[in-house]
DNA sequence: TAGTTACGCTTTACTCA
DNA sequence: GAGTAAAGCGTAA
């Protein structure tokens, strides 16, 4: 049997010498063409070191037939900046005036012109939108079509596009690309969509001059391209520029940096999170004399239990704390030294779970690793370097889901289950421990417990909440070390006070419903309406219903009267005034006729479209009529007005009037009769 | 060039009478 | 027509 054969030689070296990002090379340095190399180098780790980049956004503009139009960049580095705009085509009058436009009568000379821009500027990162699977991926087809080799390497070697799935990775040499909306995803950014003109306007409040979509789109750019090649060109570099100042706005490259750093996957693949947990751990295992199964030999064995949810008392409830414990699963990882190498030795010394499952107190390498993370995370905090503490931060969290997965080499059932199964107990054992006291407790989360206050804290609110929390605390690290003999590294904290919180029934059947609250929250002073889980924080329901929501529910934590208000709701949206706020949006995961167990209504929305179209949705808008789902593009004056009162409104005013002895029928009188 | 489980809700599609 | 399981999506943690 073979083991870890699937480790890349190169990444092998770098690990076991600990090189994280940076590193030194000590030799002679040779000069070859275009590069300098080493021969049999001696190379060290480099901590301190912070490269400054030199990055280029890119972004290329096409026609319909394939045909390329423009190729637009933005350089910057620590000193200067260049912004530029290819163009194919005869040079039109206005373009002298911008200096930033050169335009070149073919599309080969464009091609050429572009090597010869990047070998000059010779940029570290390049960045875009999409750039890999589209622009870099349309070039290399361009660049083939003409035989011109696609020389961007710094050692003069092709570019290589490599499609995985549905993921897309470009291999230059000496450079690396970096897409924004992987990235972004990546450190965990959500938006509507990862349109290049929602980002924009989201993170920096302006968009592009013009946003046009789908078949628009392609019109506009073809149009220009022939008529006004000065405004393709601007266009073109206002997406570079857009892309250059998203990544600046958010440091995207500079936590992408430090994530490397921290985990020693190169920027291009921060998001590997199993390759990071290796890279961490056969350097340690190796030391331990132990070496790692590969990855396809690991069995898939019994699925893990996971976080523990408490049923909720259903109601309208007052002066509710919620604590949490802070980063609970790496904080049982290291109380309980849970990790492949302990599990294994778990007859030295060994160490009993709450989940039954024995680790080793003394063999053992993933605790440290975490205690030594912990630290390093307080004092970046304390520094404010809050892409360190946050690049820690999600390195940690992704153990517990590394080592549950079958992808990953140390996989064992017993890991994760050990992990959640001794999360389950600190929750039932905190929520014991309030309700010992006389406190009621309404809720809990896999790491919270919603506590309700015995009466009004007022301002005291902060030190009151302060105070349980490190009761609990003592508590439960006395426990621990009676029952375990563990040092605890749990640490439960006041997180949030509400005034007012609202946890409601299920919709169908008896009982409160998992996962959904409501409630007006007080901090520093201000009070503030939270939805958790709710129709006002889910993307698939109507503006028109969160609206409803939010001010039904501001109302009723107000001790506001709801009635005529309601009525009165009722009537504007059959008086058409909410027309615009209709809209379902819902995301297509296949292509319309894959559907074929159900077709639900956003599916049969997305099938009246045309064919070709149907094809590559990936999410669909549309409105219900009298003839049921249509979608936006479609003539759909004849909304079902109905529909959205019973399904829209009814079902959410009823969540909560249900708990003040009133209802939606009651309330809107008669709706049914008026309707014919 | 693969981190996890728990859960609610709407609608569809099926079973049974 | 009533009851119910499953599909599909989005969310909490």
């Amino acid at each position: 049997k073979i083991y870890e054969s699937d480790i890349r030689p190169y990444e092998r070296y770098l690990m076991e010498r600990f090189i994280y990002g940076c590193l030194e090379i000590h030799g002679k340095p040779e000069k070859e063409a275009t590069i300098t190399r080493f021969y049999n180098p001696l190379l060290k780790p480099a901590s301190d070191y912070k490269p400054k980049f030199k990055i280029l956004s890119l972004d290329i503009e096409t026609g319909s037939k394939g045909e390329l139009f423009s190729i637009a960049f933005h350089y910057y580095d620590s000193e200067r900046e260049v912004k530029k705009v290819l163009i194919v085509g005869e040079k039109q009058e206005d373009m002298d005036k911008e200096l930033s436009i050169e335009s070149y009568p073919s599309e080969k000379e464009i091609l050429i012109k572009f090597l010869i821009y990047l070998k000059r500027l010779d940029p570290d990162i390049i960045i875009g939108w999409h750039v890999i699977g589209f622009d870099l991926l349309f070039l290399e087809d361009k660049y083939n079509k003409y035989n011109i080799p696609f020389s961007a390497g710094r050692d003069g070697k092709a570019v290589k596009i490599i499609r995985r799935r549905n993921a897309f990775f470009a291999d230059i040499h000496g450079r690396i690309v970096i897409d924004g909306p992987v990235t972004l995803r990546a450190s965990f950014y959500t938006f509507d969509n990862f349109k290049l003109e929602t980002v924009a306007q989201e993170l920096l409040g302006h968009g592009k001059e013009i946003e046009l979509s789908g078949e628009d789109k392609i019109a506009e750019i073809e149009r220009r391209y022939k008529e006004d090649k000065v405004a393709l060109a601007k266009y073109n570099l206002m997406d570079c520029l857009l892309v250059s100042q998203i990544f600046e706005k958010t440091g995207l490259i500079d936590l992408s940096f430090t994530r490397t750093c921290i985990s020693g996957m190169l920027m291009d693949r921060i998001g590997a999170s199993t390759a990071a947990f290796d890279y961490f751990m056969l350097p340690k295992i190796h030391r331990k004399g132990f070496v790692a199964p590969d990855v396809g030999d690991i069995p898939s064995g019994a699925s893990a239990a996971g976080g523990y949810v408490m049923r909720p008392v259903t109601g309208i409830h007052e002066h509710i704390i919620v604590l949490d414990f802070k980063s609970l699963y790496p904080s049982i990882i290291r109380t309980f030294k849970i990790d492949p190498l302990s599990l294994l030795q778990n007859h030295l010394n060994p160490l009993n779970t709450p989940a039954q499952i024995k680790f080793s107190r003394t063999e053992h390498v993933l605790a440290d690793y975490i205690t030594e993370l912990m630290d390093k995370r307080e004092a970046a905090k304390k520094r404010g370097d809050l892409h360190l503490s946050q690049s820690i931060k999600i390195l940690m969290n992704s153990f517990y889901g590394v080592m549950g997965s079958s992808g990953c080499r140390f996989y064992h059932y017993k890991l994760p289950t050990a992990i959640t199964g001794t999360g389950q107990w600190l929750m039932k054992l905190s929520a014991d421990y309030f309700k010992q006291r006389g406190f009621l407790v309404l809720y809990g989360d896999t790491d919270s417990v919603f506590v309700q206050l015995k009466k009004d804290p007022g301002k005291d609110v902060d030190r009151i909440g302060g105070q349980l929390a490190e009761e609990l605390n003592n508590f439960i690290r006395k426990k621990l070390k009676a029952e375990f003999n563990v040092e605890s590294a749990l640490d439960i904290e006041f997180e949030k006070y509400f005034l007012k919180f609202l946890l409601p029934s299920v919709r169908s059947g008896n009982g409160g419903a998992k996962k959904r609250y409501a409630g007006l929250m007080l901090a520093k002073g201000e009070t503030t309406l939270h939805f958790t889980g709710m129709e006002f924080v889910r993307s698939d329901w109507t503006l028109l219903a969160k609206k409803f929501q939010y001010e039904l529910y501001r109302r009723v934590f107000y001790n506001e009267k709801v009635e005529e208000w309601m009525r009165d709701f009722v009537e504007k949206l059959r008086n058409h005034s909410f027309d615009k706020e209709l809209i379902y949006r819902k995301r297509m995961t296949k292509a319309a006729d894959a559907y074929h167990k159900t077709v639900p209504p956003h599916v049969k929305a997305a099938r009246l479209l045309p064919a070709h179209i149907q094809q590559n949705i990936r999410r669909i808008e549309y409105v219900i009529t009298l003839r049921g789902p249509i979608p936006l593009q479609l003539a759909h004056d004849d909304i079902d007005y109905n529909h959205y009162v019973e399904k829209q409104l009814k079902p959410l005013a009823d969540s909560i009037l249900n708990f003040l002895g009133q209802s939606f029928e009651g309330i809107v009188e008669g709706e049914q009769l008026t309707l014919f």
